[in-house]
This record gives C-alpha cells, structure tokens and sequence, in this order.
DNA sequence: AAATCGGGGAG
DNA sequence: CTCCCAGATTT
C-alpha cells in the first residue's frame, strides 16, 4: 500500500484490510474481487492483484511464512528491490539499503547530487550511497530513521535544516544555494488531455449499474466499471448530462462526461446482464470499483439535473 | 530507457 | 494549478 502513497493515505485502508484479511492464509483463500473491493479507492489496482497473488505462493512454495532472501522476496509479485530491502531491514534486522523517494531526497541533497535524479547514473549512486551509509548493527532504526528524517524535517518544499541531526555535513546546506534545488529534476513534460463518456445508470431503487470487469490489466483492471456506451434502444430515454470533470492520473488527464439515465420502469432491465446494481447507501456491500465512480455520484447528487 | 499503472496531500 | 508520495511491471 505504501508504494507511491503517502502513509496518512494508506493507514486508513491498512486498517480495514487487515481486519478483513488478518493473516496471509486469510488473504491467499479470498478471492481477488473480494481483495480489490477492500483497495477500492487506494489506486494503483496493480498492487492489490500482486499482493493477492504473493499471498498464494507463499502459502504454496513457502509454508505461510515471508522469505527472508532480496532473491526469493523480489520473485513475488509486486516486490522490487525497494520493498524487499524495507522488508529484510525493518522486519529482519539485515543490512539491507532501501532508496524510496525519501531518501532519494535526503541523499541528493546530503551529498549535494550534480546528476538528474531520473538519470541512470544518479539511480545507481543513490543506491550505492544508500548501501555505504546503512548501519550495520541497527538496520531497523537507520532504514526508519532516514525515512522519517525525509518525511519530516527534509521535506520537498519546506526543509527544516535548524532541526536536521545531519546538517552539519550537508552539502546542499553548505552550498549557499536553496536546498530545495536538490534533488535535480528533468523538466517536466506536459501530460495529454484524453476526453470520456461514462454513463450513469439508475434503477428505480436508486441502485446504479456497474458492468463486470472486463480485463485485469490496464487502468482500473479487474475493478467493475461504467458502461461507456448504451444499447441503441436506451439513447431515446430521458437523460441528463452533467458538466465534464477531470480525473488527473500520473501519465494522461481524463475528462470526463457524465450521462445519467433513469430507469422508471422494468422494461428495459434484460439488457443489463454481467453487472451488478450498487446501491450507493449500503455501505456493507463493498464493490471493487475506481475513486471515479462515488465521484461522478457525488457529481451527480450536487449538480442533479442542469441539462 | 520510457511508458504505464490512481488517488490524494500539500503548497 | 504543480509536485510527488515506504515503486513495480511492461513495453
């Protein structure tokens, strides 16, 4: 869950995942629609999949328990260098370096980097400094304390170099240029607008129509989605269209606009077959489902009918 | 090496 | 708005 998101993010949906998935056994016997329902709204639908998968072949090839080798640890799913290193240091006291984008940070700018930290060159220094520098008698508390000191006092646009245990030896701070000009970065590049209709459909309870998920890659893989068209007979109905909202992902801007047809009757409920109709209020029935779905709703109940 | 995978916190 | 987060995987 930590993968590319903030800590404050994930501990919430920690929380319920592992009330609902307490154990790796528990996790490896549920299915991945069960899995993802819980990951709904986190992102990144990759992650959970790899995780429901890892969970399976450590109970399979490993007994139930972790591996506690960077080898057998980044042949599961979902685990590169980063994460097994965090796990065989913070879990297994082994003198493994971690080189999250914290410590990118800390480190570019502790040893006043020259190189553009997406260069190859300054990855594999980076990772090198970070191997030189981990500690070889307490693992665990430098690989939580170089973290922390990222997360909190060596931040990207506000660092508080007065509290910092290692300014005295920084380089950027000995510079006499802004700190906050490290780490060097590659100019940023304009990301493309892509424009989308997605429809909302209502039944007469209020239940809304999410089709089954059609493939498990992609964006929002595996998660249920809104119909992008509608059968030919159902485009004579009533239905309104909301103002575009944008959907801001890391390589494309999605705008996006909302129809919403009504159904006042029963006539027209055997063309929805493979689905499943989401009543927005039953907060029990968790559906595996993207972010963008209770926002086209929320959408929908603020703007209600304006066209 | 570059592109692809979400969503949100913070400024 | 922009930047970037306890990155991994595919192309």
């Amino acid at each position: 869950m930590l993968q590319q998101t903030q800590v404050a993010t994930a501990i919430p949906y920690f929380e319920r995942f592992m009330r609902v998935f307490p154990s790796v056994s528990a996790l490896a016997a549920a299915s991945v629609d069960a899995v993802l329902a819980q990951w709904s709204g986190l992102g990144y639908y990759a992650r959970g999949r790899n995780l429901h998968k890892a969970a399976q072949i450590i109970m399979r090839d490993h007994a139930g328990e972790l591996p506690r080798t960077a080898a057998q640890l980044v042949a599961l799913p979902g685990i590169g260098l980063s994460t097994a290193n965090a796990i065989l240091s913070l879990s297994f006291q082994q003198p493994t370096a971690i080189c999250d984008g914290n410590v990118r940070r800390v480190l570019a700018r502790w040893s006043a980097l020259p190189l553009v930290v997406e260069s190859k060159q300054a990855e594999q220094q980076l990772w090198q400094l970070a191997q030189t520098l981990q500690s070889q008698t307490r693992p665990r508390d430098y690989t939580q304390a170089i973290m922390d000191l990222g997360a909190t006092l060596c931040t990207r646009s506000n660092p508080d170099c007065t509290q910092c245990p290692v300014a005295r030896d920084c380089g950027a701070l000995a510079s006499g240029e802004a700190v906050t000009s490290w780490p060097k970065r590659l100019p940023k590049k304009t990301r493309p607008t892509k424009t989308a209709t997605l429809w909302l459909v209502f039944n007469k309870a209020g239940a809304l129509w999410l089709a089954e998920p059609t493939s498990s890659t992609g964006i929002w893989g595996g998660l249920h989605q809104l119909p992008q068209s509608l059968p030919e007979t159902l485009l004579g109905q009533d239905n309104y269209t909301l103002s575009p909202i944008k959907h801001v992902f890391t390589h494309i801007t999605l705008v996006v606009t909302a129809k919403v047809v009504l159904l006042s009757d029963d006539r027209h409920f055997h063309l929805f077959t493979n689905g499943l109709w989401y009543n927005p209020k039953d907060k029990t029935r968790l559906i595996a489902m993207p972010a963008i779905v209770d926002k086209l709703l929320a959408h929908w109940l603020q703007q209600g009918r304006s066209s």
